[in-house]
DNA sequence: AATATTTTGCAACAGTGTTGCTTTTTGTTA
DNA sequence: TAACAAAAAGCAACACTGTTGCAAAATATT
């Protein structure tokens, strides 16, 4: 990564964090400059791995807690039993979800991603149900595995 | 629940069990039964309750599994990190899904459902994308706890 | 009824997530 | 910039969920 690329995101970072009023520590930095350099979401053990051991679990856990309290992240369900979070481009940086999106899980590189273009469509649900969130998780290839 | 009510139910049970090639023992009818019982879907947790604390706890988990791998069951995703099971009815009782329904979890009674009536609709991602299989999994009030 | 096969229960373990508490770091105010 | 208050990190311990290997028990088969 060029150098200037790095600064840049460093200052991005911290400009998000003020913004949402958590103060600037290390793990913050490190763990939300991980969201920003990674296109997909990224599990609790994979942020652990490429933080480098630096953290302690406790530490991780707060901080994606702290993350998706101030919005700047959020939960993907997954059918295997692991929590996924994901920061989505554009509105969700500013502290707002637009979770209407759905989410896409490659069976192949095993990255989930945000498909923020591809809104959740609408569900007609038998008489007496009331909808208050629609979810819809796609499995499949992406478009970087497939041919 | 009147008597011959309950005998048809283990008739039915261990007719399902013997229609799938599994040995019929004690836990597997009792989960099974519970499963017949009920709506909506079980969780592990659920299961070792309503069993009545009498399985140990490694016997509920192949039980599951191998309900699972016979096609009696199926998962259901959940936000919550939760693995859920349910019987569907109809086809799934045949011992093959047609798991284009969708999920129902109830916010109120905590209860998850499938709606096998609600099939799950198309989804247009971008070029470079293969579709493999779409879960929706829709929140809300059930027609039970709606006024 | 005897035997082979399958399943159960137990013990131990790994992974994930939480809580309480002390030390360290961050932010603030003088 | 030094001192202080507030917040977060790190550590230990714990609870919960799910898995594996193995001996005992139950089921299926002859």
């Amino acid at each position: 990564m060029p150098k200037n690329k790095m600064i840049q995101t460093a200052e991005q970072v911290e400009t998000l964090l003020k913004r949402n009023h958590l103060s600037v520590t290390d793990s913050r930095k490190k763990i939300l400059q991980l969201f920003l350099e990674q296109a997909g979401a990224l599990a609790h053990g994979d942020i652990e791995k490429r933080a480098g051991e630096r953290f302690d679990r406790v530490t991780v856990y707060r901080t994606l807690q702290s993350f998706v309290d101030k919005g700047i992240i959020h939960t993907i369900p997954t059918a295997d039993n692991s929590v996924r979070y994901a920061l989505c481009k554009d509105d969700c940086e500013e502290g707002h979800h637009h979770d209407h999106h759905i989410h896409f899980l490659c069976i192949k590189c095993n990255n989930t991603y945000c498909l923020d273009d591809v809104v959740t469509p609408e569900i007609k649900l038998p008489k007496g149900y009331t909808i208050s969130h629609v979810e819809v998780v796609v499995d499949g290839i992406c478009k970087n595995c497939g041919t």
